[in-house]
DNA sequence: GTAATTGACTAACAATCGTTAGTATAACGC
DNA sequence: GCGTTATACTAACGATTGTTAGTCAATTAC
Protein backbone atom coordinates (compact mmCIF):
# COMPACT_ATOMS: atom_id res chain seq x y z
CA UNK A 1 0.00 0.00 0.00
CA UNK A 2 2.63 2.48 0.76
CA UNK A 3 3.41 3.76 -2.69
CA UNK A 4 7.18 4.01 -2.38
CA UNK A 5 6.97 5.28 -6.48
CA UNK A 6 4.70 8.14 -5.49
CA UNK A 7 7.26 8.88 -2.54
CA UNK A 8 9.79 9.90 -5.72
CA UNK A 9 7.55 12.74 -6.78
CA UNK A 10 5.36 12.98 -3.52
CA UNK A 11 1.84 14.14 -3.75
CA UNK A 12 2.19 18.32 -4.83
CA UNK A 13 1.00 20.35 -1.98
CA UNK A 14 -1.40 22.94 -2.45
CA UNK A 15 0.89 25.88 -2.30
CA UNK A 16 2.38 23.77 -5.55
CA UNK A 17 -0.42 23.34 -6.88
CA UNK A 18 -1.49 27.03 -7.10
CA UNK A 19 1.41 27.94 -8.48
CA UNK A 20 1.37 25.36 -11.39
CA UNK A 21 -2.17 25.91 -11.66
CA UNK A 22 -1.29 30.38 -11.87
CA UNK A 23 2.18 29.51 -13.91
CA UNK A 24 -0.14 28.12 -17.01
CA UNK A 25 -2.72 31.01 -16.68
CA UNK A 26 -0.22 34.05 -16.45
CA UNK A 27 2.02 32.36 -18.97
CA UNK A 28 -1.47 32.66 -21.53
CA UNK A 29 -3.03 35.49 -20.67
CA UNK A 30 -1.13 37.39 -18.57
CA UNK A 31 -1.39 38.85 -15.36
CA UNK A 32 -4.71 41.12 -15.83
CA UNK A 33 -6.36 38.77 -17.95
CA UNK A 34 -5.63 36.42 -15.09
CA UNK A 35 -8.72 35.83 -12.54
CA UNK A 36 -7.87 34.43 -9.49
CA UNK A 37 -10.92 32.53 -9.57
CA UNK A 38 -9.43 30.95 -12.76
CA UNK A 39 -6.38 29.48 -10.71
CA UNK A 40 -9.13 28.35 -8.21
CA UNK A 41 -10.98 26.22 -9.93
CA UNK A 42 -8.13 24.60 -11.76
CA UNK A 43 -6.87 24.05 -8.48
CA UNK A 44 -9.96 22.98 -7.34
CA UNK A 45 -10.72 25.55 -4.29
CA UNK A 46 -12.72 28.58 -3.62
CA UNK A 47 -10.54 31.80 -4.46
CA UNK A 48 -10.30 32.91 -0.98
CA UNK A 49 -8.57 29.87 -0.33
CA UNK A 50 -5.57 31.25 -2.21
CA UNK A 51 -4.86 33.60 0.82
CA UNK A 52 -3.82 30.84 3.27
CA UNK A 53 -0.53 30.51 0.61
CA UNK A 54 -0.23 33.86 -0.86
CA UNK A 55 -0.48 37.46 0.49
CA UNK A 56 -2.11 38.50 -3.15
CA UNK A 57 -2.30 38.64 -6.49
CA UNK A 58 1.08 40.05 -7.03
CA UNK A 59 2.65 38.22 -4.71
CA UNK A 60 1.44 34.74 -6.14
CA UNK A 61 2.58 36.57 -9.81
CA UNK A 62 6.18 37.11 -7.95
CA UNK A 63 6.41 33.54 -6.41
CA UNK A 64 5.67 31.85 -9.76
CA UNK A 65 8.60 34.18 -11.55
CA UNK A 66 10.76 33.31 -8.72
CA UNK A 67 10.11 29.63 -9.33
CA UNK A 68 10.44 29.98 -12.73
CA UNK A 69 13.56 32.36 -12.59
CA UNK A 70 15.71 29.77 -11.00
CA UNK A 71 14.36 27.02 -12.43
CA UNK A 72 15.82 28.23 -15.66
CA UNK A 73 19.05 29.38 -14.95
CA UNK A 74 20.29 26.37 -12.43
CA UNK A 75 21.64 24.41 -15.77
CA UNK A 76 22.81 27.50 -16.92
CA UNK A 77 25.50 28.63 -13.55
CA UNK A 78 28.08 26.23 -15.09
CA UNK A 79 28.52 28.18 -17.75
CA UNK A 80 29.69 30.99 -15.60
CA UNK A 81 32.85 30.51 -15.32
CA UNK A 82 36.20 29.62 -17.83
CA UNK A 83 36.75 30.16 -21.66
CA UNK A 84 33.87 31.30 -23.72
CA UNK A 85 34.75 28.55 -26.88
CA UNK A 86 32.15 28.36 -30.05
CA UNK A 87 31.54 24.76 -28.50
CA UNK A 88 30.27 26.15 -25.04
CA UNK A 89 28.12 28.95 -27.24
CA UNK A 90 26.30 25.85 -28.91
CA UNK A 91 25.88 23.98 -25.56
CA UNK A 92 25.03 27.29 -24.16
CA UNK A 93 21.61 27.92 -27.03
CA UNK A 94 21.15 23.88 -27.19
CA UNK A 95 20.68 24.04 -23.33
CA UNK A 96 18.34 27.10 -23.99
CA UNK A 97 16.59 25.17 -26.59
CA UNK A 98 15.78 22.33 -24.45
CA UNK A 99 14.54 24.02 -21.54
CA UNK A 100 12.30 26.03 -23.26
CA UNK A 101 11.03 23.47 -24.96
CA UNK A 102 10.84 21.60 -21.44
CA UNK A 103 8.89 24.84 -20.13
CA UNK A 104 7.44 26.92 -22.57
CA UNK A 105 6.04 29.18 -19.44
CA UNK A 106 9.04 31.53 -19.01
CA UNK A 107 9.54 32.91 -22.53
CA UNK A 108 5.25 33.13 -22.52
CA UNK A 109 5.36 35.18 -19.01
CA UNK A 110 8.62 37.36 -20.24
CA UNK A 111 6.74 38.59 -23.59
CA UNK A 112 3.88 39.56 -21.56
CA UNK A 113 5.86 41.10 -19.27
CA UNK A 114 7.68 42.77 -22.24
CA UNK A 115 4.95 43.72 -24.05
CA UNK A 116 3.14 45.67 -21.32
CA UNK A 117 6.47 46.99 -20.19
CA UNK A 118 5.22 46.89 -16.53
CA UNK A 119 7.58 46.81 -13.43
CA UNK A 120 8.49 43.25 -13.67
CA UNK A 121 10.53 43.31 -16.55
CA UNK A 122 13.30 44.89 -14.63
CA UNK A 123 14.02 41.70 -12.58
CA UNK A 124 13.16 39.75 -15.16
CA UNK A 125 16.23 41.36 -17.27
CA UNK A 126 18.15 41.61 -14.55
CA UNK A 127 18.50 37.55 -13.84
CA UNK A 128 17.70 36.42 -16.84
CA UNK A 129 19.66 38.51 -19.85
CA UNK A 130 22.17 40.32 -18.02
CA UNK A 131 24.17 37.65 -17.57
CA UNK A 132 24.73 37.25 -21.31
CA UNK A 133 26.02 41.03 -21.58
CA UNK A 134 29.44 40.75 -19.20
CA UNK A 135 31.89 43.42 -20.94
CA UNK A 136 34.39 40.59 -21.43
CA UNK A 137 32.47 37.82 -22.85
CA UNK A 138 34.43 37.78 -26.32
CA UNK A 139 33.92 34.20 -28.15
CA UNK A 140 37.46 32.48 -28.60
CA UNK A 141 38.60 31.83 -31.87
CA UNK A 142 35.86 34.38 -33.28
CA UNK A 143 37.75 37.63 -33.54
CA UNK A 144 37.32 38.51 -37.04
CA UNK A 145 33.87 36.97 -37.92
CA UNK A 146 30.81 39.53 -39.01
CA UNK A 147 29.75 39.77 -35.70
CA UNK A 148 32.57 40.35 -33.68
CA UNK A 149 34.00 42.64 -35.77
CA UNK A 150 30.91 44.98 -36.60
CA UNK A 151 29.70 45.92 -33.45
CA UNK A 152 26.65 43.35 -33.73
CA UNK A 153 27.14 41.18 -31.07
CA UNK A 154 25.25 42.52 -28.30
CA UNK A 155 22.25 42.47 -31.08
CA UNK A 156 23.51 39.30 -32.34
CA UNK A 157 23.03 37.83 -28.58
CA UNK A 158 19.64 38.93 -28.06
CA UNK A 159 18.53 38.20 -31.96
CA UNK A 160 19.41 34.44 -31.11
CA UNK A 161 17.64 34.26 -27.44
CA UNK A 162 14.48 35.85 -29.55
CA UNK A 163 15.06 33.10 -32.45
CA UNK A 164 14.64 30.46 -29.21
CA UNK A 165 11.91 32.60 -27.27
CA UNK A 166 9.76 33.69 -30.10
CA UNK A 167 9.45 29.79 -31.42
CA UNK A 168 7.95 29.46 -28.16
CA UNK A 169 5.44 32.41 -28.02
CA UNK A 170 4.33 31.58 -31.55
CA UNK A 171 3.87 28.07 -30.86
CA UNK A 172 0.18 28.33 -31.22
CA UNK A 173 0.38 30.02 -34.29
CA UNK A 174 3.05 27.40 -35.50
CA UNK A 175 0.41 24.39 -34.74
CA UNK A 176 -1.99 25.84 -36.84
CA UNK A 177 0.38 27.00 -40.10
CA UNK A 178 1.96 23.96 -40.60
CA UNK A 179 0.00 21.41 -39.12
CA UNK A 180 2.23 19.85 -36.33
CA UNK A 181 2.83 19.90 -32.45
CA UNK A 182 5.54 22.12 -32.26
CA UNK A 183 6.22 20.60 -29.07
CA UNK A 184 6.46 17.48 -29.77
CA UNK A 185 10.55 15.27 -30.42
CA UNK A 186 10.39 15.83 -34.46
CA UNK A 187 9.66 19.63 -34.01
CA UNK A 188 12.21 19.86 -31.32
CA UNK A 189 14.63 18.33 -33.64
CA UNK A 190 13.94 20.71 -35.91
CA UNK A 191 14.39 23.48 -34.58
CA UNK A 192 17.44 22.45 -33.04
CA UNK A 193 19.04 21.74 -36.58
CA UNK A 194 17.86 25.23 -37.83
CA UNK A 195 19.37 27.26 -34.98
CA UNK A 196 22.34 25.51 -34.89
CA UNK A 197 22.81 26.00 -38.58
CA UNK A 198 22.60 29.56 -38.37
CA UNK A 199 24.92 29.54 -35.92
CA UNK A 200 27.70 28.02 -38.16
CA UNK A 201 26.95 29.73 -40.90
CA UNK A 202 27.50 33.30 -38.78
CA UNK A 203 30.38 31.88 -37.30
CA UNK A 204 31.99 30.21 -40.57
CA UNK A 205 30.79 32.94 -43.23
CA UNK A 206 33.31 35.20 -44.41
CA UNK A 207 32.14 37.16 -46.17
CA UNK A 208 31.75 41.04 -45.94
CA UNK A 209 29.00 42.85 -43.66
CA UNK A 210 25.45 43.24 -45.41
CA UNK A 211 26.68 45.95 -48.19
CA UNK A 212 22.60 46.48 -48.40
CA UNK A 213 20.70 45.35 -51.69
CA UNK A 214 19.15 47.57 -53.99
CA UNK A 215 15.41 47.98 -52.72
CA UNK A 216 14.31 48.40 -56.49
CA UNK A 217 12.83 45.77 -58.59
CA UNK A 218 14.63 43.84 -61.26
CA UNK B 1 -6.88 81.25 -41.98
CA UNK B 2 -7.85 78.38 -44.03
CA UNK B 3 -5.34 75.84 -43.07
CA UNK B 4 -4.30 74.46 -46.34
CA UNK B 5 -1.30 72.51 -44.89
CA UNK B 6 -3.80 70.77 -42.96
CA UNK B 7 -6.13 69.73 -45.31
CA UNK B 8 -3.59 67.00 -47.02
CA UNK B 9 -3.52 65.88 -43.27
CA UNK B 10 -7.23 66.22 -42.58
CA UNK B 11 -8.47 66.86 -38.66
CA UNK B 12 -9.36 62.53 -38.16
CA UNK B 13 -12.23 61.98 -37.29
CA UNK B 14 -13.59 60.48 -33.36
CA UNK B 15 -13.84 57.28 -35.63
CA UNK B 16 -9.91 57.63 -36.17
CA UNK B 17 -8.73 58.91 -33.27
CA UNK B 18 -10.67 56.27 -31.43
CA UNK B 19 -9.17 53.38 -33.26
CA UNK B 20 -5.31 55.35 -32.61
CA UNK B 21 -6.10 55.10 -28.84
CA UNK B 22 -7.47 51.84 -29.00
CA UNK B 23 -4.25 49.87 -31.59
CA UNK B 24 -2.16 51.51 -29.00
CA UNK B 25 -3.79 49.99 -26.17
CA UNK B 26 -4.60 46.84 -27.31
CA UNK B 27 -0.88 46.66 -28.55
CA UNK B 28 0.27 47.37 -25.26
CA UNK B 29 -1.91 45.80 -22.96
CA UNK B 30 -4.04 42.93 -25.34
CA UNK B 31 -7.55 42.69 -25.36
CA UNK B 32 -9.02 41.73 -22.02
CA UNK B 33 -6.66 44.19 -20.41
CA UNK B 34 -7.60 47.35 -22.18
CA UNK B 35 -10.54 48.95 -20.98
CA UNK B 36 -12.76 51.24 -23.19
CA UNK B 37 -12.76 53.72 -20.04
CA UNK B 38 -8.70 53.82 -21.43
CA UNK B 39 -9.68 54.58 -24.97
CA UNK B 40 -12.29 57.07 -24.06
CA UNK B 41 -9.82 59.07 -21.73
CA UNK B 42 -7.31 58.83 -24.56
CA UNK B 43 -9.63 60.68 -26.76
CA UNK B 44 -11.03 62.60 -24.51
CA UNK B 45 -14.51 61.53 -24.61
CA UNK B 46 -16.92 59.09 -22.13
CA UNK B 47 -16.71 55.45 -22.80
CA UNK B 48 -20.11 55.19 -23.41
CA UNK B 49 -19.65 57.96 -26.29
CA UNK B 50 -17.81 54.92 -27.99
CA UNK B 51 -20.39 53.15 -28.95
CA UNK B 52 -21.89 55.57 -31.24
CA UNK B 53 -19.04 54.50 -33.75
CA UNK B 54 -18.64 50.94 -33.09
CA UNK B 55 -20.62 48.50 -31.63
CA UNK B 56 -19.00 46.54 -28.77
CA UNK B 57 -15.83 46.16 -27.71
CA UNK B 58 -15.26 43.20 -29.82
CA UNK B 59 -16.22 45.40 -32.80
CA UNK B 60 -13.74 47.91 -32.02
CA UNK B 61 -11.03 45.35 -31.84
CA UNK B 62 -11.85 44.16 -35.03
CA UNK B 63 -11.66 47.00 -36.55
CA UNK B 64 -8.50 48.05 -35.45
CA UNK B 65 -6.92 44.66 -36.80
CA UNK B 66 -8.43 44.73 -39.98
CA UNK B 67 -6.77 48.51 -40.39
CA UNK B 68 -3.46 47.06 -39.18
CA UNK B 69 -4.07 44.49 -41.56
CA UNK B 70 -4.42 46.29 -44.69
CA UNK B 71 -1.93 48.46 -44.14
CA UNK B 72 0.67 46.23 -43.64
CA UNK B 73 -0.76 44.02 -46.58
CA UNK B 74 -0.41 46.30 -49.10
CA UNK B 75 3.39 47.11 -49.57
CA UNK B 76 3.73 43.46 -49.86
CA UNK B 77 1.35 42.61 -52.18
CA UNK B 78 3.36 43.41 -55.16
CA UNK B 79 5.91 40.67 -54.58
CA UNK B 80 2.80 38.17 -54.91
CA UNK B 81 3.74 37.62 -58.80
CA UNK B 82 7.11 37.02 -60.84
CA UNK B 83 10.21 34.61 -59.78
CA UNK B 84 11.49 35.01 -55.84
CA UNK B 85 15.04 36.03 -57.23
CA UNK B 86 17.36 36.36 -54.09
CA UNK B 87 17.25 40.04 -54.59
CA UNK B 88 13.56 40.10 -53.78
CA UNK B 89 13.66 38.00 -50.23
CA UNK B 90 15.98 40.90 -49.24
CA UNK B 91 13.85 43.04 -50.09
CA UNK B 92 10.61 41.66 -48.84
CA UNK B 93 12.54 41.62 -45.50
CA UNK B 94 13.77 45.26 -45.61
CA UNK B 95 10.18 45.85 -46.43
CA UNK B 96 8.50 44.07 -43.14
CA UNK B 97 11.33 45.25 -41.19
CA UNK B 98 10.61 49.10 -41.96
CA UNK B 99 6.82 48.23 -41.85
CA UNK B 100 7.35 46.99 -38.10
CA UNK B 101 9.44 49.82 -36.91
CA UNK B 102 7.01 52.47 -38.45
CA UNK B 103 4.05 51.03 -36.58
CA UNK B 104 5.14 48.25 -34.09
CA UNK B 105 1.48 47.70 -33.18
CA UNK B 106 0.28 44.51 -35.75
CA UNK B 107 3.34 42.71 -34.53
CA UNK B 108 2.28 43.27 -30.70
CA UNK B 109 -1.37 42.49 -31.37
CA UNK B 110 -0.24 39.23 -32.83
CA UNK B 111 1.92 38.30 -30.19
CA UNK B 112 -0.33 38.98 -27.61
CA UNK B 113 -3.01 37.30 -30.34
CA UNK B 114 -0.65 34.26 -30.32
CA UNK B 115 0.16 34.23 -26.56
CA UNK B 116 -3.87 33.68 -25.52
CA UNK B 117 -4.68 31.56 -28.98
CA UNK B 118 -7.53 32.83 -29.17
CA UNK B 119 -10.52 32.64 -31.63
CA UNK B 120 -8.29 35.98 -33.47
CA UNK B 121 -5.34 34.18 -34.31
CA UNK B 122 -6.92 32.17 -37.29
CA UNK B 123 -7.97 35.67 -39.26
CA UNK B 124 -4.25 37.01 -38.31
CA UNK B 125 -2.42 33.51 -39.71
CA UNK B 126 -4.72 33.46 -42.94
CA UNK B 127 -3.93 37.11 -44.02
CA UNK B 128 -0.30 38.05 -42.89
CA UNK B 129 1.68 34.36 -42.91
CA UNK B 130 -0.31 31.91 -45.33
CA UNK B 131 1.14 33.67 -48.61
CA UNK B 132 4.15 32.79 -47.35
CA UNK B 133 3.53 29.06 -47.54
CA UNK B 134 2.58 28.65 -50.80
CA UNK B 135 3.81 25.80 -52.24
CA UNK B 136 5.19 26.62 -55.27
CA UNK B 137 7.88 29.28 -53.60
CA UNK B 138 11.58 28.41 -54.22
CA UNK B 139 14.15 30.68 -54.27
CA UNK B 140 16.06 31.07 -58.27
CA UNK B 141 19.49 29.65 -57.29
CA UNK B 142 18.89 28.43 -53.92
CA UNK B 143 18.42 25.08 -54.43
CA UNK B 144 21.29 23.38 -52.86
CA UNK B 145 21.88 25.93 -50.01
CA UNK B 146 21.26 24.30 -46.33
CA UNK B 147 17.75 25.45 -46.29
CA UNK B 148 16.46 24.61 -49.12
CA UNK B 149 17.70 21.03 -49.38
CA UNK B 150 17.03 20.22 -45.25
CA UNK B 151 13.39 20.28 -45.65
CA UNK B 152 14.14 23.11 -43.05
CA UNK B 153 12.40 26.40 -45.45
CA UNK B 154 8.75 26.74 -43.69
CA UNK B 155 10.90 26.81 -40.50
CA UNK B 156 13.45 29.13 -42.09
CA UNK B 157 10.95 31.45 -43.19
CA UNK B 158 9.01 31.36 -39.61
CA UNK B 159 12.31 31.79 -38.39
CA UNK B 160 13.33 35.67 -39.89
CA UNK B 161 9.51 36.51 -39.56
CA UNK B 162 10.08 35.67 -35.55
CA UNK B 163 13.03 37.98 -35.93
CA UNK B 164 11.85 40.63 -36.66
CA UNK B 165 8.71 39.76 -35.26
CA UNK B 166 10.57 39.69 -31.91
CA UNK B 167 12.74 42.37 -32.04
CA UNK B 168 9.93 44.68 -31.84
CA UNK B 169 7.88 42.68 -29.51
CA UNK B 170 10.57 43.04 -27.14
CA UNK B 171 11.47 46.51 -27.61
CA UNK B 172 11.43 47.57 -24.05
CA UNK B 173 13.47 45.35 -23.10
CA UNK B 174 16.43 46.41 -25.50
CA UNK B 175 15.66 49.61 -24.57
CA UNK B 176 16.26 48.85 -21.04
CA UNK B 177 18.91 46.81 -21.62
CA UNK B 178 20.84 47.99 -24.51
CA UNK B 179 20.50 51.53 -23.33
CA UNK B 180 19.35 52.98 -26.67
CA UNK B 181 16.02 53.80 -28.23
CA UNK B 182 15.29 50.70 -30.34
CA UNK B 183 13.29 52.05 -32.84
CA UNK B 184 16.06 54.75 -33.89
CA UNK B 185 17.27 55.17 -36.98
CA UNK B 186 20.70 53.98 -35.72
CA UNK B 187 18.98 50.83 -34.17
CA UNK B 188 16.85 50.46 -37.52
CA UNK B 189 19.86 50.49 -39.57
CA UNK B 190 21.67 48.13 -37.11
CA UNK B 191 19.02 45.75 -37.50
CA UNK B 192 18.65 45.32 -40.81
CA UNK B 193 22.52 44.96 -40.70
CA UNK B 194 22.15 42.12 -39.00
CA UNK B 195 19.05 40.31 -40.28
CA UNK B 196 20.48 40.78 -43.99
CA UNK B 197 23.72 39.50 -42.71
CA UNK B 198 22.07 36.33 -41.33
CA UNK B 199 20.32 35.51 -44.59
CA UNK B 200 23.55 36.40 -47.03
CA UNK B 201 24.88 33.43 -44.77
CA UNK B 202 22.34 31.26 -44.59
CA UNK B 203 22.69 31.82 -48.46
CA UNK B 204 25.96 31.45 -49.31
CA UNK B 205 26.84 29.19 -46.43
CA UNK B 206 28.46 25.83 -48.19
CA UNK B 207 28.75 23.98 -45.30
CA UNK B 208 26.94 20.42 -43.99
CA UNK B 209 23.88 20.74 -41.90
CA UNK B 210 24.69 21.17 -38.16
CA UNK B 211 25.98 17.76 -37.26
CA UNK B 212 25.46 18.21 -33.69
CA UNK B 213 27.85 19.25 -31.25
CA UNK B 214 28.91 16.87 -28.00
CA UNK B 215 27.03 18.42 -25.31
CA UNK B 216 30.06 17.78 -22.76
CA UNK B 217 32.39 20.35 -21.53
CA UNK B 218 35.96 20.31 -22.45
C1' DG C 1 -37.24 77.38 -40.84
C1' DT C 2 -38.12 73.07 -39.51
C1' DA C 3 -37.33 68.11 -39.26
C1' DA C 4 -34.10 64.63 -38.85
C1' DT C 5 -29.81 62.79 -37.90
C1' DT C 6 -25.44 62.69 -35.46
C1' DG C 7 -22.89 62.29 -31.52
C1' DA C 8 -21.88 63.83 -27.20
C1' DC C 9 -23.50 63.40 -22.36
C1' DT C 10 -25.38 61.35 -17.43
C1' DA C 11 -27.36 57.62 -14.89
C1' DA C 12 -27.65 53.19 -14.08
C1' DC C 13 -27.46 48.06 -14.72
C1' DA C 14 -25.50 43.34 -13.97
C1' DA C 15 -21.34 40.90 -13.82
C1' DT C 16 -16.80 40.21 -12.36
C1' DC C 17 -12.79 41.48 -10.00
C1' DG C 18 -9.44 41.32 -5.79
C1' DT C 19 -9.88 41.17 -1.09
C1' DT C 20 -11.40 40.82 3.96
C1' DA C 21 -13.93 38.89 7.85
C1' DG C 22 -15.64 35.33 10.19
C1' DT C 23 -16.49 30.32 10.76
C1' DA C 24 -15.82 25.39 10.74
C1' DT C 25 -12.97 21.24 10.42
C1' DA C 26 -9.01 18.42 10.33
C1' DA C 27 -4.24 17.70 11.75
C1' DC C 28 -0.48 18.32 14.94
C1' DG C 29 2.29 19.34 19.39
C1' DC C 30 2.76 18.09 24.00
C1' DG D 1 -7.17 14.82 25.71
C1' DC D 2 -6.56 19.64 24.65
C1' DG D 3 -5.06 23.80 22.75
C1' DT D 4 -2.94 25.49 18.64
C1' DT D 5 -2.26 25.84 14.00
C1' DA D 6 -3.39 25.23 9.21
C1' DT D 7 -6.56 25.43 5.74
C1' DA D 8 -10.87 25.07 3.73
C1' DC D 9 -15.36 27.37 3.43
C1' DT D 10 -19.39 31.15 2.91
C1' DA D 11 -20.77 35.92 2.86
C1' DA D 12 -19.92 40.18 1.71
C1' DC D 13 -17.41 44.58 0.51
C1' DG D 14 -15.99 48.23 -2.81
C1' DA D 15 -14.14 48.96 -7.25
C1' DT D 16 -14.15 48.29 -12.09
C1' DT D 17 -15.90 46.30 -16.19
C1' DG D 18 -18.89 46.28 -20.63
C1' DT D 19 -23.20 47.82 -21.92
C1' DT D 20 -27.94 50.02 -22.29
C1' DA D 21 -31.36 53.71 -21.88
C1' DG D 22 -32.56 58.19 -22.19
C1' DT D 23 -31.43 63.20 -22.77
C1' DC D 24 -29.72 67.22 -25.10
C1' DA D 25 -27.09 70.27 -28.26
C1' DA D 26 -25.17 70.73 -32.76
C1' DT D 27 -25.13 69.73 -37.48
C1' DT D 28 -27.33 68.46 -41.79
C1' DA D 29 -31.33 67.81 -45.24
C1' DC D 30 -34.92 69.73 -47.63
Amino acid sequence: MDNQAAAATPAPSTAQRILDAAEDLFAEKGYSATSLGDVADRVGIRSPSLYNHFKNKEALYEAVLERLLTEFSAPLSELDSGPVTRERVFYWLETIVRQHHANPNLARLLQHAALSGGPHTNALIDRLFSPMFRPATQIEGAENTLIESSGLQPWAVMAFNNLVMSYVTMAPMYRDLLGQDPFSDEALDNQLNLIKTLLRAVFEYKGDIAPGVPPSGE
